[in-house]
DNA sequence: TACCAGGACCTCG
DNA sequence: CGAGGTCATGGT
């Protein structure tokens, strides 16, 4: 996978490929960084692929779960993909709701095309996510253009406000030490519902316990799985996942691959 | 052509 | 306070 990284202004491009031995290589396409930029980088490729979680527990808990034990052996070695970015991570959920995901991806990368940075004009296509500073001033017109609902438009510039103005800060939400605090703050929020705030916990924020129990690609999910008739109830979510305790939203990660 | 999409808000009664 | 309407448009 090849990304750009933009770290204290500097736009740096990386590629992160699989080494026999399991190891990630990091190459630089763009100049090399410095030393301090690059640790930077180390740190945020290590975030994206959440490096530092031992999957042991997870993989031994799914083993002897009749959902899970299927989907660890189909992709094992998966790791939930996060989104380093609040306000990247807030947009890519809003913009998702309620809509396809093909549908989603096309506002997601109109989104990013019309306001983003381009990092680099040659060959790899790159782009730097909107900064909520550019998204702050826009009117509402100006996302409607681009396909969205009234209410995303005002849902997004209403959150880039918010980062803006400090109201709204990745670091707080991570200092906080209860889940159900954050997920509270966030529900505040116009235009982030349960729905929203269990995603960009667990895409964002990294709560391990985070757990979108309305997603309908978890109904789906389950009941392809399941080989059931209709979509399962939330009570019979709730109850299958029992035993995920702990491990919510990894076990939504998976759930969310095996629709692919 | 209908109906559903990795929802949330707003308006009624 | 809960049920139902509304949003915009792509996929199937």
């Amino acid at each position: 996978m090849t990304r750009a990284f933009k770290v204290a202004g500097e736009a740096v491009i990386v590629r992160v490929s699989g080494l026999p031995d399991k190891r990630l290589q990091l190459d630089f396409l763009s100049k090399k960084p410095t030393g301090a930029v690059g640790e930077a980088i180390r740190e945020q490729v290590i975030e994206w692929f959440d490096l530092q979680t031992d999957l042991a527990a997870f993989y031994k808990m799914a083993a002897g779960d009749s959902v899970l034990a299927p989907l660890i052996t189909r992709h094992y070695g998966l790791r939930l993909l996060r989104i380093h970015n609040l306000f990247q991570a807030l947009c890519w959920a809003i913009l998702g709701q309620q809509v396809n995901l093909a549908f989603a991806y096309t506002l997601y990368r109109r989104f990013i095309e019309t306001f983003g940075e381009r990092i680099d004009p040659g060959e790899t296509g790159l782009w730097h996510f909107p900064l909520p500073e550019t998204i702050a001033q826009l009117a509402v017109r100006d996302l409607m253009r681009l396909q969205n609902t009234r209410r995303k438009s005002e849902y997004i510039i209403g959150v880039a406000k918010a980062i803006v103005a400090g109201e709204l800060c990745r670091a707080d939400l991570l200092r906080r030490q209860d889940s159900e605090d954050v997920r509270r703050t966030l529900v505040n929020i116009r235009g982030v519902g349960p729905w929203t705030a269990s995603y960009v916990m667990m895409r964002c924020l990294g709560t391990p316990t985070a757990f979108p129990i309305q997603d309908i690609g978890l109904h789906n999910a389950l009941k392809q799985l399941l080989k059931l008739e209709t979509k399962p109830d939330m009570d019979e979510i709730r109850e299958m996942a029992q035993g995920w305790r702990g491990w919510e939203a990894y076990a939504t990660f998976y759930l969310y691959r095996s629709l692919l």
